[in-house]
DNA sequence: TAATAAAGATTACATTTGTAAACAAAGGAC
DNA sequence: GTCCTTTGTTTACAAATGTAATCTTTATTA
């Protein structure tokens, strides 16, 4: 009973930093996030507190302060986001989408170059339609 | 004030088949999201219920049932979606993010070409390196 | 037209989320 | 060792969301 929660928005901001820095305590957290929000220091303990409760950091507790780890990569993470999201589109509309992204983000030459060889490879087998399934029978 | 809220995953599921069909009365909806679904009858209401006042949906009252129309174009809705989800995500992760997607989407061939043309364009004013944002001062 | 069926409106209630105050315990300063 | 100051814990409370029952009105049919 793995009990796969989602993290929130606000859950979200709290891991990236978590993340960035490999590890964290609480007060290297709420001052990052005390730059970059409105949210009162308290407000980031709660979110540190759910994170906990959903499994998603653990606390070292063998010192004070705490010093908070992730318990799920991030690459893992953005993996169960995004796909979680585009599982709720039409698939017809799906390309597209991406297109949109890759418009609207900054991505390196690097990452680009690997996107254009992942493209001609999945062109390969590709079909010619992809058929709207938004009136199935099934999510 | 335009009064921009956010359409729930469950709220997505009711729009999908309106912008799917054009239109829709409450029963075409219900009758497919019954089958796809385990919600009830008042379940799926209360959804079209919100989406009208979320300003999603319009109902045409001159004959009953109801007409219920979409608000929101899906592409729209969809560049709202993906975007806001993009966003919160470290700009260093996003071109694997989207190669993520990529992988995991079932793409036309048509779309495949078009985006790996995007991506040649793209790539001319690329830079070499994308950098972390995650502990920077503002989101 | 009276009874029934279908569609729409109202109300409900638990859980999650955003947002935070108040309280308690541990560590450091004097 | 006692007093502040961090840091961590408990409690709070409104809004959003998932999920639905019930009540009311309109339409259909006998």
């Amino acid at each position: 009973m793995a009990e796969i929660q989602n993290m929130t928005k606000a859950e979200w901001q709290v891991m990236r930093i978590i993340w960035t820095l490999g590890q964290a305590t609480s007060k290297e957290v709420i001052d990052i996030l005390e730059k970059k929000t409105t949210w009162k220091t308290a407000t980031i303990k709660t979110l540190i507190i759910r994170l906990q409760k959903k499994n998603f950091l653990v606390a070292d507790e063998s010192n004070r302060p705490y010093i908070y780890k992730p318990l799920i990569a991030e690459n893992d993470a953005i993996h169960e986001s995004v796909n979680d999201l585009f599982d709720s589109l039409c698939c017809m509309k799906k390309g597209k989408a991406i297109g949109d992204l890759i418009e609207n983000s900054n991505i390196s030459k690097g990452d680009i170059n690997d996107l254009i060889l992942q493209l001609q490879n999945k062109r390969e087998k590709a079909s010619y339609e992809v058929e709207c399934d938004c009136l199935e029978a099934r999510l």
